[in-house]
RNA sequence: GGGCCGUUAGCUCAGACGGUAGAGCAGGGGACUCUUAAUCCCAAGGUCGCAGGUUCGACUCCUGCACGGCCCA
């Protein structure tokens, strides 16, 4: 910042020189870096006490302002740290942003102030480094809240220059591989994963409250259970034996009802091993609940609940828009059967029949593509995806799934081609999956094997045969409902966002 | 896996028919004690993603590759 002083600095070789490659930018740093040291200051201080946030500083100034008048305006004292994003020099004072979690706020760092060695020291300053400001909170004439520095430290050397102040880190590339930098450029985006935060803790919120328990279960598992999707394989040393990165934590969270638990849930990572697209990462967070004694219907019910609850603490308001659409979480949200969504939405009836055939023929009869190794369940969910969950705007819940495609759930009453299984959609999103619990171990054991026919058939995505869950589940689980909710789909939701990667810290990408 | 698009200064972006590249911001020098995308003056800054090819000559045209984005499977 050597505009802030006429004074001067002794011009080095290296300022003669008029250099401004990357290299060279990040050299004239590391010179006033030394200068700082040179005079027995450290560029990397250890410790600093805050007075508050800025956030807080801000509220302690206009309460003051409630009660100033125009003879004793309102002033109020803070020390106050954070990242220097901008720097206005008018000569004898200077104007400086400061910004740390909770906000922004102006600094004015005046020559008759702060005193003239510190003012002339302010040449060594940067865009980015962070400082320490003790003062007093007062509006400037035109209005602006602005801390008045008495007096102010470096804290941090910052050495790469951050982005351009107004158009901040666009490259989408550049802002997933060093999120730092796109946090630290674009405040939005910290916005952006605030929300995410909220929505975990009001979920955590309305789970405790509703007396479920936390639980933790493994993420190494020699068998990957609980969902139909292909697994990353590793490899532990000592036991010298591969193992699966979870795909999913049910099977474990029902051998907790098993053993006594009564109302469980993990909310945490799976990994599956699959493409990367704006709905899918190979990492991924979920919340699943299970809970003894309810069935899907009542989950139903407390699912709507949950997730109205949860939208509407972090949106602040039972409406929103996502992605230029108006969305409203009025109850009770529509509910319709999977295969009456799939006569109203694609004009064709998959219930009638349950012949693979005639269910393809029906599915291209209305430009579905099916391909040969796609059964009868998997044509039903390929016409919901393609022609169903396009229309499902506004929430909605489609019940009553193939028993093809859920070999976890019960089958439904009255009706043993349907499971009792349910999924929440929201703007078009699938943000979850439930069902009654299949508890029967005899007929859990069947699913197996057909699971184990599919995948000899070369469905590599078809479930393993899992013998201590059947174990589990012989020496008896309670009747129980289980939902699974995409926290990372509902993230994207409540904060407006086209992909997922906008709402994972890091996401997966190509190493380069 | 397929299609389309992108990759130019630290950042954000321009670059007609093929003639060795421009701006703003940031950075450097200077002016300025209430600015806020501060302003004004001066000077600087580039292996045009990588590798080939066509051509007298390639940021530009062609091929391949890398990375990314969007759409489809």
């Amino acid at each position: 910042m050597n505009q802030a002083c006429h004074g001067k600095t002794g011009g080095s070789d290296m300022e003669q020189e008029h250099h401004s490659t990357e290299q060279d930018l990040r050299q004239f740093r590391v010179d006033k870096l030394e200068r700082i040291r040179g005079r027995g200051d450290d560029p990397f201080k250890y410790v600093f006490k805050r007075s508050g946030m800025i956030a807080e500083a801000r509220a302690a100034f206009e309460e003051a302002e409630k009660t100033a008048s125009e003879e004793h305006p309102a002033e109020a004292p803070a020390t106050l740290a954070g990242r220097m994003t901008a720097f206005r020099s008018h000569g004898k004072s200077v104007f400086a942003d400061l910004r740390d979690e909770t906000g922004k706020i102006q600094v004015f760092l005046g020559h008759g102030q702060i005193g003239e060695a510190a003012f002339a020291q302010l040449d060594d300053l940067d865009l980015g480094d962070f400082l320490g400001v003790t003062g007093v909170v007062k509006r400037t004439r035109r209005g602006e809240v602005t801390l008045f520095a008495e007096r102010y430290e470096i804290l941090t050397k910052s050495l790469k220059a951050l982005p351009e102040k107004y158009h901040g880190l666009t490259d989408v590339e550049t802002r997933y591989r060093q999120r730092y930098l796109d946090m630290a450029a674009n405040p939005e985006v910290l916005e952006i994963f605030k929300k995410r935060i909220k929505v975990v803790a009001a979920m955590r919120n309305w789970l405790t409250r509703h007396s479920f328990v936390e639980v933790e279960t493994p993420m190494l598992q020699a068998i990957p259970g609980g969902a139909t999707a292909r697994p990353f394989i590793t490899h532990h040393n000592t036991f010298d034996c591969d193992l699966y990165l979870r795909i999913a934590p049910e099977l474990y969270l029902k051998r907790l009802i098993v053993g006594g638990f009564d109302k469980v849930f993990e909310i945490n990572r799976c990994f599956r091993n699959e493409g990367v697209d704006t709905r899918h990462n190979p990492e991924f967070t979920t919340m699943e609940m299970y809970e003894a004694y309810q069935d899907y219907l009542g989950l139903m019910d407390e699912t709507e609940d949950m997730l109205c609850t949860i939208i509407e603490e972090v949106a602040g308001s039972k409406t929103f828009t996502y992605q230029g659409q108006e969305i409203s979480l009025a109850r009770p949200w529509a509910r319709m059967t999977l295969h009456d969504a799939i006569r109203r939405f694609a004009g064709i009836d998959l219930e009638a029949t349950r012949d693979r055939e005639e269910a393809a023929r029906l599915a291209r009869s209305i430009g579905v593509e099916v391909t040969p190794e796609m059964g009868y369940g998997k044509i039903v969910d390929e016409v919901m995806s393609a022609r169903v969950q396009p229309l499902l705007v506004q929430p909605t819940f489609l019940y009553d799934y193939p028993i093809e495609l859920s070999p976890l759930a019960k089958k439904k009453r009255g009706n043993p081609a349907l499971t009792e299984r349910f999924q929440p959609f929201i703007a078009c999103l699938e943000v979850g999956n439930a069902f009654s619990e299949l508890n029967d171990p005899i007929d859990q054991r069947e699913r197996f094997m057909e699971q184990l026919r599919l995948r000899e058939a070369g469905d590599d995505e078809a479930q393993y045969l899992d013998e201590d869950f059947i174990n589990a589940l012989e020496i008896g689980m309670p009747p129980t409902a289980g939902l699974g909710i995409g926290i990372d789909r509902l993230a994207m939701i409540v904060t407006d966002s086209a992909s997922i990667r906008e709402v994972i810290f890091f996401p997966l990408l190509r190493s380069i």
